[in-house]
RNA sequence: GGAGAGGUGGCCGAGUUGGCUUAAGGCAGCUGCCUGCUAAGCAGUUGUCCCGUUAAAUCGGGACCCCGGGUUCGAAUCCCGGCCUCUCCGCCA
């Protein structure tokens, strides 16, 4: 969320910021509201201060064998008065609170200005689309012919848009997910963790999940819990309600988790085979940087990400979301997009977003600059290093050959017993 | 799941007949002084949030002893509920 005092003061700013992100917040309530706060604030602290002072006096009497009783009895009605004024004003309070959770992050200057997907930029490409020199199959029937994807029996355990690597496909998912964070933990430095995959309420809220995106998650009602749909729920809050010292940041993490997800306003459109899943596994990555150098901290968080994708060898290129389809907590994102042959797509494989200050207030993560010096709210980054699925998508599909069978990737061989072809088994 | 103990400041740790206790004491940190030696001694200082004030440093006030309610003129201290931790037992991977 962003702080209040900032809204107050500039409002231009934030209503510009509303409008290009589509979103809808009433800042002209929050500010009646805030008003009304800082009204009842006065008047009660004031009374406050009043029975502090008196309660001291009672007290000395009363040492002093002295009678208070009329003392007390004044109390009493300014002790009522408070407590009328204290309910009044938690009202008032959860409303403000409320709404400045519906005020969305403020686009980064460098952001595009757009209505929604279409008005990306792609910033960069790299690698060569395959020129298959027959027609290439997506990746579902090669999965069923080489038995490496069981979609059908996913589905019946745990119904449609579940999905399972089997056989040498759950090899080839697991040796992805061991490399990717051998190449984040020991070239770029990344902490690994192996964090729980279900969240409380109050880290859905931190890292902006909740409360708009509730309808999306899978909830364990009966603890009121969240099943996660991203890590960076459970590594942005492992620092939540910190005060860091300046000497640790930046601070890297890195996961392996399952993200869980309803996708409930996705139907038909590329949800065929593994394009589009409520369960899938993600390494994410999530950094905690001092303000000053976010930005340029992003860039790296990219290319960090980025550079899975070339070790594997898949082409992709790289997007700047313009403001219509950054999402809410976010002040700038790039997406990153495999090319798959088989569907011949681009398809999202990490979003890599700097959240600036948003998500720390919002989790309470601070750094003091100095030693002597008042916390100030860190900045947040995360990004997925990267999204299994697609990812497996296209190796499937790019690496595929006219017999039928898949080239696996040379940085994956030492992770599947050198295995350099996944053919017809037998 | 059953029985018991407990949750206090950066850390350790007092405070449980309610009232100068935001909170003793210790450690750590910072600032002076002293000392010539990988160290010690002496003195001072040390949290966070909010409202108001100041150009600013500041100053005034309020809140915070796990969280939320309650009793009371007044609660870290009493009562109720919740969360968490520890010990023992049971159950299970």
């Amino acid at each position: 969320m962003l702080d209040l005092k900032f809204i107050r003061e500039n409002s231009e700013i934030v209503k510009e910021a509303i409008q290009n992100k589509g979103e809808d917040a009433d800042l002209d309530l929050l500010f009646k509201r805030d008003e009304v706060r800082r009204q009842l604030l006065k008047e009660v602290e004031n009374l406050k201060r009043v029975r502090n002072q008196t309660s001291e006096q009672i007290a000395q009497l009363k040492k002093d064998k002295k009678d208070a009783s009329k003392l007390m009895a004044e109390m009493k009605e300014v002790s009522h008065r408070i407590s009328e004024l204290d309910s009044e004003l938690r009202e008032v309070e959860a409303e403000l609170e409320k709404i400045l959770l519906t005020v969305p992050n403020i686009p980064h200057p460098s952001v595009p200005i757009g209505a929604g997907e279409e008005d990306n930029v792609v910033i960069r490409e790299w690698g060569e689309l395959p020129h298959l020199d027959f027609t290439p199959r997506p990746h579902w029937e090669l999965g069923e012919m080489l038995n490496i994807l069981d979609l059908a029996r996913a589905v019946k355990l745990a119904g449609s848009g579940f999905v399972m690597t089997i056989g040498r496909g759950a090899l080839l998912e697991r040796a992805l997910i061991n490399f990717m964070l051998d190449i984040h933990t020991r070239k770029h430095g990344y902490c690994e963790v192996l964090p729980p995959i279900l969240s409380g309420r109050a880290s859905m809220v931190s890292t902006g999940q909740l409360p708009k995106l509730e309808y999306d998650m899978y909830v364990v009602e009966k603890d009121d819990l969240f099943l996660i749909p991203t890590a960076e729920v459970p590594l942005t809050n492992l620092h939540r309600d910190e005060i860091l010292k300046a000497e640790e940041l930046p601070l890297y993490y890195t996961a392996f988790t399952p993200c869980f997800r309803r996708e409930s306003g996705s139907y038909g459109k590329d949800t065929r085979g593994l394009m589009r899943v409520h369960e899938f596994n993600k390494v994410e990555l999530v950094k905690f940087v001092k303000p000053q150098s976010s930005h340029q901290e992003l860039e790296s968080l990219v290319k960090d990400a980025e550079e899975i994708l070339q070790l594997l060898g898949l082409p992709y290129r790289v997007r700047v979301l313009c403001t219509g389809d950054l999402s809410f907590a976010a002040s700038k994102c790039y997406d990153l997009e495999v090319y798959a042959a088989g569907v011949d797509k681009y398809l999202e494989v990490s979003s890599c977003s700097n959240y600036e200050d948003f998500q720390a207030r919002r989790a309470n993560i601070r750094c003091r600059p100095l030693p002597k010096a008042k916390p100030e709210f860190v900045h947040t980054l995360n990004g997925s290093g990267v999204a299994l699925p697609r990812t497996l998508i296209a190796i499937i599909e790019n690496f595929q050959t006219e017999r039928g069978t898949i080239i696996v990737p040379e940085v994956l061989r030492p992770y599947m017993g050198n295995l350099d072809e996944i053919g017809p088994e037998g």
